[in-house]
DNA sequence: ACAAAACTTTAGAATTTCTTTAGAATTCAA
DNA sequence: TTGAATTCTAAAGAAATTCTAAAGTTTTGT
């Protein structure tokens, strides 16, 4: 997943930066409203993460950039509070979430995530990886134009990977992903086994690469 | 198409506006009830998004007008207030859906886009799919011009999979949209499930093709 | 190398979801 | 009002998924 921090005090940036990185994101900075603006013309960003006081101009007259040339990007602003709650009003069409500085370097990555997630889920007509289709408004999933057939908690499993892509998830993770409060911390993980394993021979019996990739004590990893 | 967005928030026009031109809609913006009223009177839309709270008046008391000069027009209501209250009182004066602010852009596009399905069906002369013929106007299903008899909830379980062909439709949503507001959510899908294996019966009876799958623990996916 | 922990695999039990049926309740039109 | 058609309810049966448990394999720490 690819960031974009738009953001003019250089202490914040590096700080998100180092976070976001040892996340296995990928990061770029501007540090002003040109630059933004002419990387947000040559690049894509799975997601903005937008600072509104910037020395050269407002990041509000941003999005309307993003927004035209990027559509599926996300955009999510970040602001001191005074200067968030007269403005606020304006945006509330086009970003995808606000947040007040300071904040927590956990709770931007948590909406960085929900961000992500609502916008695979929900915008995309097709998600790909490889030969692989996944098809969110039908929950299908294909295999050079051939289906193959999952049930709902393969399928949810699949698009929690798909939405981590490339980074380690534990089983915690997605047990409270697939099965949310409902799961107990003190539950073994037998049906998380079973359900990666499931999943990964469906994937495996399509393409004999393998996708998901156990990090021992840590959790899995997909590599799309 | 032809949108009008009826809103006098700025800023949100703007975003409005730009990603639709972008997305090759054809816009057209009122800031206030006064100038809305006025453009209603003149032109014609096909869609319009109102805003509740205007100025110099309420949105909602544009929703008479526009019914009575643009029948066949869609109406979105978009408002700030998340009120059950305003929302069935919305439906009820003829509003075709109700977003409230703040929203995705993706959500509105999607559900601007439903409304004209819709409404697209509802003018149309013919709906076809294989060797059926659906009139919408006569509200009659024909196949190889011979009529198939259905029952009323058949027939908008019918045109509800026909709108939404290709995308795995849940029972929640069938039955948010056969039986509205009626349908308590607590309820159990039985007569769902009956009605659906009535209109497959039927379906079946006359080309024997299976039109509606079951997607498990999903929904319904219905292939034209 | 050994034991402990973490993970994989398997098979079948338990559960959930869906289908079908039949009849009761409701609606609608004559 | 009455009768026919439609819609809903309830329950039993079928099917698919999900979970459990246990045995097998790999990895890690000492």
């Amino acid at each position: 997943m690819k960031l974009l921090f738009v953001e003019d005090e250089t202490a914040t940036l590096k700080v998100m930066e180092d976070y976001f990185s040892s996340l296995n994101f990928v990061c770029e900075q501007a540090a002003t409203f040109r630059l933004a603006e002419e990387k947000l013309h040559t690049y894509f960003y799975d997601i903005v993460v937008l600072d509104i006081s910037l020395p050269d101009g407002s990041g509000m007259d941003l999005i309307p950039t993003i927004r035209s040339k990027q559509v599926e990007t996300g955009i999510l602003i970040l602001s001191a509070k005074n200067s968030l709650a007269d403005k606020l009003a304006g945006f509330h069409l086009g970003a995808d979430d606000y947040l007040t500085k300071p904040c927590h370097l956990e709770e931007l990555n948590a909406r960085i995530n929900a961000i992500y997630r609502r916008k695979i889920l929900k915008g995309a007509e097709q998600i790909c990886f490889d030969d692989f289709i996944i098809e969110p408004m039908a929950k299908l999933l294909f295999y050079k134009k051939e289906q193959i057939i999952l049930t709902r908690k393969e399928y949810e499993l699949l698009v929690y990977f798909v939405v981590n892509k490339h980074r380690v998830v534990s089983k915690s993770a997605i047990a409270e992903h697939l099965w949310g409060d409902h799961f107990d911390q003190a539950d073994n993980f037998d049906t998380v086994y079973v359900h990666m394993r499931n999943l990964r021979q469906k994937l495996k019996h399509a393409s004999s690469k393998d996708y998901i990739k156990t990090t021992y004590g840590m959790g899995y990893k997909f590599d799309g």
